[in-house]
DNA sequence: TCGGATAATTGAACGTGTTCAAATTTTTCT
DNA sequence: AGAAAAATTTGAACACGTTCAATTATCCGA
């Protein structure tokens, strides 16, 4: 509601970009919240805290932000800007499907691996139907499509023989199979999370494979049958 | 903490069943609560509202559920036990390994319908890998266990031609494969849940089909990976 | 049946995220 | 530069989930 008034100024004038005294805040209340956050977790860090710590009232983080959950947003957005951009190098190096795959998982998690302490809170703010943070969210659906489309340059790239019907389904795919391996990522307390970075060697292999079979002339049966019914879930 | 009271209690000298004044308010609660959640949805549902309506002081609910999300959990057990009960039933009748898994995700989402409306603020706090409600929580081990019990049936009483190792697997991959499609019917809001309805009767197909696949010998080499991968993340 | 022990219940109080009307600062326009 | 408009900031207040010391009801053995 606020931020509406946020909106309109930044477009019938300018102002309101990075010199402005109002942007100085934000910055400053958001670097402050993300800094505490990180030392003392997110439960523990209490809005006023946040609020003092950037000598500044506690309405004033509300009126910049709609609420303590959407700080964490924060780190979304700027996590997603960082995989783009540590992606793009190896998708330039790697031709082949399967070290394309590899590289773009081993370079996400390598991205997230500081903010494994705060994925729990964010998941569990992003896992409600309701939530703007939801993966599946109309709200999110930029942030999907373009995470979507990065998996669309891993198979695009790639010298695999892939069906047509297949490949345009299979961005889509590869998506959903790595939010699988973030959702296995988001349980995995062994150090260093090894057990993931397992379980993503594991079954890129897997899936590569299974893309290879699929493939194959006999499966075009079955192929057709799942991607029917991918389309009729589109609607 | 102080539940841990009443079950010694229940443990060293009877008493504390049905008919005890305590167990009595516990129900009493109990019940209020998950009328007010159904009529007025989860987060509207007052802590005070609650106690007000069951005629009892505020405390005295902490003193029974130690919190607000423990009262949620109650229809988590509920649900559980319908489920075993329906499927049962479902199981008895039917031999193709097909029907089996159909009739039973059939009878889950039946049974699962009227509570739609919560499941979205019981999966936000299963969701959070700290919380005792998650699926993959060692608290909820019994629970799981039950779960994956129920699709070892379905597998079990089949008349399907299934090679040993990927039986052993089998019911637990069946239970993550029933875990996507909840997942699916908690972000479905289609009159009905029809889209979910829909998703299943596909995804049944397909998954019985793969399944059929996977025991044919020349599918030996793939089979074995992805079951090596599986031990192998078991530790 | 009584009395001690235990279970159950109370309700005021705490700390939290959040809201909002009022005050202040910044920006814009003449 | 000065005044009007808009953006920003304030901090007290609210509602909530939750805690806890004190109180009352219930249970059980003698």
């Amino acid at each position: 509601m606020r931020r509406k008034t946020l909106h309109k100024r930044a477009l019938t004038v300018e102002s309101g970009e990075a010199g402005s005294k109002g942007e100085q805040t934000r910055s400053l209340i958001l670097e402050t919240a993300l800094k505490m956050f990180g030392e003392r977790g997110y439960e523990e860090t209490t809005m006023r805290a946040i609020a003092e710590m950037a000598g500044v009232a506690p309405g004033a983080t509300y009126y910049h932000f709609r609420s303590k959950e959407h700080l964490i947003q924060a780190y979304y957005e700027r996590m997603h800007e960082i995989h783009a951009e540590s992606c793009a190098e190896v998708l330039k190096k790697e031709r082949a499907l399967k070290d394309r795959l590899l590289g773009v998982m081993g370079q996400i998690l390598k991205d997230m691996a500081p903010y494994h302490q705060f994925a729990g809170v964010l998941f569990k703010t992003a896992a409600d139907p309701q939530s703007p943070l939801n993966p599946f969210s109309p709200e999110s659906e930029p942030a999907r499509r373009a995470s979507i489309e990065l998996f669309a340059d891993v198979v695009r790239g790639a010298k695999a023989k892939i069906p047509p019907d297949l490949g345009a389904e299979l961005p889509a795919l590869l998506w959903l199979y790595h939010m699988g391996v973030v959702l296995f990522w988001i349980h995995d307390d062994s150090s260093g999370q090894h057990r993931t970075r397992r379980l993503m060697e594991h079954t890129v292999e897997i899936v590569v494979r299974l893309i290879q079979l699929a493939s194959l002339s006999p499966m075009r049966p079955l192929r057709k049958t799942v991607l029917k019914m991918l389309a009729d879930l589109r609607e």
